[in-house]
DNA sequence: TATTGTTATACTCTATAACTATA
DNA sequence: TATAGTTATAGAGTATAACAATA
């Protein structure tokens, strides 16, 4: 019989379970040709124009030297649009196929949310959210 | 000021929360020169003698492909030991010094765990890891 | 001096395909 | 045929170091 020593374990919870979402996500963002990575940020160029990529990385933890290759790669589809602020930074803002392509972003990305609180009880999920927030927020390497 | 359109996603927050804890542990494990993975199966092997890499695989849910050079490496450091069971399968096995070193894994693994604890509330934590697990247990991409 | 952005590089985990040897 | 193990390769996220240009 298969004992396993990590079942008690929340960090390896964690683990398989951020695991699981993200190859379900990845595979959900290939109709867009998309990296989860690339998506949230369309995400948050949406919400916030003009917002540099400096800003961009220190919202989702994303170091500069991996935000320049994406940011790269969005621009380079059309997708945003870089506008000088000042002699180093660049506004970013969504391109008009970007825009269109975020709505489809953002209906994809609802419907794997959704699976994801379809395995939860209901009665848990704010509890649940915030637990997830403490961990990250406060848990420094 | 900036507006966070993921908050509210438990997907988005179990990959931060995830990423935090798995950048904290890599780091902690340093001091034995082993990678989360291999960490994770000298584990498994202490709990289970004589398993085999495909019945870890299985369990921890890592392609047959990945299992090959994580078992090689271990075994390359003498920490396990293989003994054919059958012409294709063998059981593996801590060595002494692969003894000696899980019980330095576990201590750190157990700091590391009760640190992740220390951030969910006592009264959560049973709901918690129960809604971790539901979400990679039946969770197909 | 500090910050923005960039390039290069390496590590870890994961995924696929192709292959062998054995059951 | 199916399984155990292996090799090679690629994609994705992350980390550090170094650098130029600008504030």
């Amino acid at each position: 019989m298969f004992v396993d020593p990590l079942v008690s374990f929340p960090g390896y919870a964690l683990r398989r379970a951020s695991a699981a979402s993200m190859a379900r996500l990845s595979r959900e963002l290939t109709t867009v040709k998309l990296r989860p990575s690339e998506a949230t940020i369309l995400l948050v160029i949406e919400s916030n124009p003009d917002i540099t990529q400096s800003e961009i990385g220190q919202a989702l933890d994303i170091a500069g030297a991996n935000m320049a290759p994406l940011v790269g790669r969005l621009a380079e589809r059309d997708l945003i649009e870089r506008r000088p602020v000042d002699g180093r930074s660049q506004g970013l803002r969504l391109t008009d196929s970007g825009r269109t392509l975020t709505q489809r972003v953002k209906r994809i990305i609802q419907i794997h949310e959704n699976a994801l609180l379809a395995k939860i009880p209901r009665a848990q999920r704010t509890l649940f959210l915030e637990c997830l927030r403490a961990l990250y927020t406060d848990l420094l390497p």
